[in-house]
DNA sequence: AGTGGAAGCGCG
DNA sequence: AAAGCGCGCTTCCACT
């Protein structure tokens, strides 16, 4: 099938110069390069790659030691999409023909994909920050996907990652071999097992890795399916087949005396492990065996702590730090789903088992020598982030106790109320549509393309806002904004709301639960800042699901809040005169925001309100000024005491700080304004208040400078914890990326800052707390979550919060915080109305 | 039958 | 000219 000028298999043919571009370069190339899609100068000039990107390539294939001219250089799709849009799955299979058309005449033994488009059309692969670099078999051709140049052109951070990937593609084109393959496994058997033994006793560093049945380890009727475990100093890769696999050598208990007996002589001999995640590992360990392995070193959390930006799974890992090639297999395959006599492939599992374990030893040292390059980065990691995964294994362990009758009644509950939602939805629908179009069949609520059909073709209403992809939102704030257009926007709010409790919380639980627990892991890498992520983060504020949790019988469940965590932080670091004021004399942040935009002249609606509250306060009638001083000196609980709608203000208020701490815009503002509080400001006095409030706080305008340019001059940012944030896209061409970057600036000391403090907290506490009368149990990025036995809750809440306030890790890093981090702790089911409050003196 | 991107929405 | 930050989960939908 030569070039088809003539092509109309799919809509792209129209408007562009050149109908499909075929590639260019040798016929019989060894090396056959795919990109995305002809870009304007391809177009006008016929041929692929000869943009800036296209000179990126050839530079970067000739410091690879890749001749540009050697290589066939082509297109996943052959026209130019318009407007450089991402070509659609319709161009993507008209266009497919033409492709592998091209690589079955120049028949390469090698293809390199170029971006998502190609790495997906070709190899069928999509995540390509996962599978970026890896040598990949095919049955016509060895494949690697990499970035493509004009992504590295955008985002100039991932120049580097293309960099390598072909220098080793080169390397692999000119044979070089990058590691011996000294890979060997054995199965442990009669015969074996002395050899397991001695290569035990003789090693530094054991790394450990299991296969299981499922995530589930608080589930006791999940197994595990295999220990992999790979010995240093000349010791080898080690299966330990559980009874799950066929031809085991062993019944459970023995398996599981075995598995106590490793334990055992490990911490005998003072062997230091290593795993990739072993937190996990430890979980199957503790529940199953009743054992954990020591965790000294965590791979996974090492490479988050040295790069936080790239991908943090073992495979991927271990291409970039050992080049290995690519050994996944089937899911099912690793939890032990082969048939039985199927050798070969159980073979197969056991090979990539130990390869987990095998590259985790193998990666521990060259990671140690990256955490050694930076002092503070060595010492975040060995005194705080180790610390903390070893203490989270006990966090986790207990799981949440659910309050279960609660839990079912209030199921049960909103269920109801959510299919009335729905039917008085299709009810106005119905009736609606009946009287505009016709009958149409009904909507399902749950889409948003036909909630957007339903909208704005059938019942005719505006379009307010687009999506990212260009569709008709049908998003909260587009509701909000049709509410009186028509009663089915609020209505579908309503529904939208009840749907999410019911199927993400009250079912999504259930697969979390074991009897009346709900297991909730960390992922302790989940973040860029170095906060950490779990699905409890998102449980709703509103009683609802919040209030099902509590502690078990005989004991109190307590939350201990940093108090404005993120405010105060940001005083410290910005310096700002304002901010500290408030905090040292107790002045609630958000209150005196409020007073003085009100003061400012923006948020008129509240002159009154402040007039009239301050009237009843003094007893008299004051001034607008002195009334707004006055309110000032006696916060926010007083002016809510007699009226209040000061809540709701506050709250307002409390908005305006966060976006604006962190660089919000006008325009940003009025959005926000409108969806969360329903009033519309004009540009104009977005403008005003956003002006008042800097002149307010005005340390942050330069703090936010300051910020900019080190993140320009250095490429990174740091916090007070010693936490890097690298932001290598700040030197990216396009302003937008800059601006982004920028922001991240600002915002990753303050979030990665909260996140260490309070991690240095939650490991003294794990560690020191007598788990007879208090343990931590959780933690929501400014809150952590304990369990207090009755009893001792007098004794145990001022330990508590003295250790929360006062850190001894923070000492240990030699940190200084001019204004202290005060806590308040709350006793009672998790977030419910009227717990007790206990609020400790203030920190030193 | 499983996968992945979008859209939408819950949290700090 | 234009710009809050950081997450995880469920559903739909298109695809293999």
């Amino acid at each position: 099938m030569p070039r088809n000028p003539n092509c109309q298999d799919c809509t792209l043919h129209q408007g562009v110069k050149n109908v499909c571009i075929w590639g260019q370069g040798p016929k019989n190339a060894k090396v056959l390069i795919v990109g995305e899609a002809p870009g304007y100068n391809e177009d006008k000039e016929g041929k692929p790659f000869i943009g800036k990107s296209g000179q990126l390539l050839r530079e970067e294939l000739s410091r690879a030691g890749i001749d540009p001219n050697d290589v066939y250089i082509t297109n996943t799709i052959k026209c130019r999409p318009p407007d450089n849009k991402k070509p659609n799955a319709g161009q993507m299979k008209a266009c497919k023909k033409y492709i592998d058309e091209e690589i079955a005449t120049i028949k390469p033994e090698y293809v390199v994909t170029l971006g998502a488009v190609a790495s997906k059309g070709i190899l069928k692969k999509a995540k390509i920050t996962e599978v970026h670099g890896k040598i990949i078999d095919t049955p016509n051709f060895k494949a690697m996907a990499a970035y493509h140049p004009a992504y590295c052109l955008y985002d100039p951070s991932k120049l580097p990652v293309l960099r390598k990937d072909l220098m080793r593609f080169g390397e692999t084109l000119r044979g070089v071999k990058h590691r011996k393959q000294l890979f060997k496994w054995r199965e442990i058997n009669d015969s074996s097992v002395a050899d397991f033994w001695t290569e035990l006793g003789n090693c530094d560093w054991f790394a450990f890795d299991l296969e299981t049945q499922s995530l589930d380890w608080f589930n006791p009727n999940d197994k595990v399916v295999v220990l992999s475990m790979s010995m240093d100093k000349g010791g080898g890769s080690w299966i330990l087949p559980s009874p799950v696999m066929p031809r085991a050598p062993w019944g459970w208990k023995a398996f599981i005396s075995f598995i106590k007996r490793v334990a055992e002589k490990i911490r005998k001999w003072g062997k230091k492990g290593v795993a990739h995640n072993g937190k996990f590992d430890n979980h199957w360990l503790w529940r199953k065996c009743n054992v954990i392995f020591p965790l000294d070193f965590d791979t996974m959390l090492a490479s988050h702590t040295i790069n936080e930006n790239r991908a943090h799974a073992l495979d991927s890992l271990a291409t970039e730090y050992l080049d290995a090639p690519y050994y996944d297999i089937p899911l099912g395959d690793k939890q032990g789903k082969i048939p039985p006599d199927d050798i070969p492939r159980i073979h197969r599992m056991y090979r990539y088992a130990a390869k987990d374990s095998y590259y985790t030893l193998l990666m521990r040292p060259m990671m140690q020598k990256e955490l050694e390059e930076d002092r503070s980065i060595l010492r975040l990691f060995n005194r705080l982030v180790m610390r903390a995964a070893r203490a989270f294994h006990e966090i986790e362990d207990p799981g949440m106790k659910v309050l279960m009758d609660r839990f079912s009644e209030n199921r049960r509950q909103v269920a109801k109320n959510r299919d009335q939602a729905l039917d008085v939805l299709n009810g106005m629908a119905r009736e609606a549509i009946k009287k505009r179009v016709g009958p149409r069949k009904l909507t399902n609520w749950n889409s948003p393309q036909q909630v957007a059909r339903l909208l704005f073709e059938d019942l005719g209403l505006p379009v307010i806002e687009e999506t990212d992809g260009g569709a008709p939102s049908t998003g909260e704030a587009t509701l909000v904004a049709l509410k009186d257009l028509h009663p089915v926007a609020n209505q579908l709010v309503k529904y939208r709301e009840l749907e999410k409790f019911l199927t993400t919380y009250l079912d999504g639980w259930k697969a979390l639960m074991y009897e009346d627990r709900v297991y909730f892991s960390y992922k302790l890498h989940g973040t860029v800042t170095g906060r950490y992520s779990s699905r409890l983060h998102q449980t709703p504020r509103d009683g609802t699901i919040r209030n099902c949790v509590d502690a078990p019988e005989g004991w109190t469940f307590v939350q201990g809040d940093f108090s404005q965590a993120e405010l105060r932080v940001a005083a410290i670091i910005s310096g700002d005169p304002e901010l500290i004021y408030c905090f040292k004399n107790g002045i609630d942040v958000h209150w005196r925001t409020l007073l003085y935009v009100v003061q400012s002249g923006g948020a008129g609606e509240y002159v009154k309100p402040v007039l009239k509250t301050a009237r009843k306060l003094a007893g008299k009638k004051l001034n607008f000024n002195d009334s707004i001083e006055l309110l000032t000196k006696k916060g926010h609980e007083a002016a809510i005491a007699i009226w209040d709608g000061w809540k709701e203000a506050r709250k307002k208020a409390k908005g305006i700080n966060f976006g604006f701490v962190y660089g919000m815009r006008e325009k940003k503002f009025i959005e926000y304004a409108k969806l969360k509080y329903g009033f519309e400001p004009t540009e104009e006095e977005a403008a005003k208040i956003r002006r008042a409030y800097f002149s307010l706080y005005r340390g942050l305008s330069p703090w936010h400078d300051r910020m900019k340019r080190l993140v320009k001059l250095d490429g990174y940012v740091r916090s007070l914890s010693g936490r890097l944030r690298r932001l290598p896209g700040i030197t990216s061409p396009e302003r937008s990326v800059r601006s982004e970057n920028e922001r991240q600036a600002i915002n990753s000391p303050i979030q990665g800052f909260i996140g260490d403090f309070k991690a240095m907290a939650l490991v003294e506490l794990a560690e020191e707390l007598d788990p007879n009368r208090a343990k931590v149990v959780g933690e929501v990025h400014d809150a952590i979550l304990f369990w207090v036995k009755n009893e001792y809750l007098k004794e145990q809440l001022p330990i508590i919060a003295k250790i929360m306030q006062n850190p001894k890790l923070v000492k240990e890093f030699k940190i200084k915080l001019p204004v202290p981090i005060d806590v308040e702790l709350d006793s009672g089911p998790w977030g419910q109305k009227g717990n007790v409050k206990w609020v400790p003196e203030k920190a030193a």
